[in-house]
DNA sequence: TAGATTGTTAATCGATTAACAATC
DNA sequence: TAGATTGTTAATCGATTAACAATC
């Protein structure tokens, strides 16, 4: 229950736990790991491996009780205690973030969302304040706000960073497509989207040329 | 200029890419490794080898042709040719990615997009077209359509990826918070949000529970 | 030429997988 | 008890970093 959890195994439990959560109540009670591994598309060994790190719910023969994962799980990645934050451009994508209701089971709460632009400000859909960017070094002092989300165009998202970062902020979760720089002791953590589609487009043009070169192979000339 | 290069290596390529263009023309016109990394909290090394990788724009003593690394960098990634998209479920998320310019720059263009509420359907503010689902299969298989993005709720992702799927959709870009199965030879990327936030949450409470453990070490007595 | 900087080969580090012991 | 399934220790694999050779 404190064993040593890489970086990887660590963004692979809240996958362990939406699934679980997911499961109907009523159905079994427990829950095998290859039987996870196979939903979820993980090695079997993987799992167990990761479940053991953060839970002794497991019990040979019977596999892990699911109540007992989920709250082992939930309390490893601290979910019991809400983490309060902040949200800067309330833009298109800011927008979407600020009304997404699944963050609660995250244990994220964006309490209030700024913009630089005074005609985004007021009452959002959402139902949360947008508020001008003057109000938010202030507020997240005051608030003891730790989290701030950044979703800003490139070129303004550095400033923001420091502007949270003065107000006390002490993770950056940054979904501007810029390298953002902070001092040593704040957490930095970028939504790389370009990155996600560099993989996919990348994998799916060596599919296709592949495909390509075994068609060439299998002498039937060439397919393009 | 076809050496291997591991996925996360291929994952940086769109941030040095990002910066590279986002340079001055008039100024330098070469760069350094060490230069780039300090810029983009990489190594230097790394950064030797990842651009080793995919250009031989490197020049000992003058550091990297800037251009030539650009048209290397596009070259390998395949943002040359562009990527036709479509996306599934224009709620909040799916209509920021729908008119989020920047993907032009990936290669990557979504066509139209498609939601099972008519209410959704006609022309966006982006411009785009969305369309009602049942036209999804058709308009894919008829444009050959490769990739797939899905911003539907998870308890309709399945569902929507299979029909992209038999619509002849390769490639399956998953925002939904869940998990997708799809048949063997079809690419499946997940942006999992919650596995980011979990990152971030946890480094940000190790860190405090450090900090207290220091205090407390300190003799300053519980902190809290 | 000498010095700076690249590129490559070898060493280290971290994560995954395999083998097997523990146990209900 | 026997069999199934967990948990742990060791082996493998992949990515990063270090050392150094190549070169403009």
């Amino acid at each position: 229950m404190s064993k040593p959890v890489s970086a990887q195994a660590l963004s692979r439990m809240p996958v362990y736990l939406h699934y679980l959560k997911a499961l109907p109540t009523d159905k079994e009670t427990n829950i095998s790991a290859k039987a996870l591994g196979l939903k979820l598309g993980f090695g079997e060994i993987q799992v167990r491996k990761d479940l053991a790190a953060v839970s002794d719910a497991g019990k040979p023969k019977l596999g892990y009780s699911v109540s007992e994962l989920i709250s082992d799980i939930e309390a490893f990645l601290g979910y019991d205690s809400v983490n309060d934050a902040v949200l800067v451009g309330a833009g298109k994508l800011g927008r979407a973030l600020l009304s997404y209701e699944g963050f609660k089971a995250n244990g994220l709460n964006i309490v209030a969302a700024f913009d630089s632009d005074e005609g985004k400000c007021g009452k959002d859909e959402s139902g949360k304040q947008i508020l001008p960017l003057e109000k938010l070094e202030n507020l997240c002092r005051r608030m003891k706000i730790k989290i701030g989300i950044i979703t800003v165009p490139a070129a303004q998202a550095q400033q923001v960073c420091e502007l949270l970062i003065s107000g006390g902020v002490e993770a950056v979760w940054n979904f501007a497509p810029t390298h953002l720089s902070v001092p040593q002791g704040v957490i930095l953590k970028n939504e790389n989207m370009a990155a996600s589609l560099a993989v996919l487009s990348k994998r799916l043009s060596d599919k296709n040329s592949a495909n390509k070169t075994a068609q060439v192979m299998q002498g039937k000339g060439d397919p393009k």
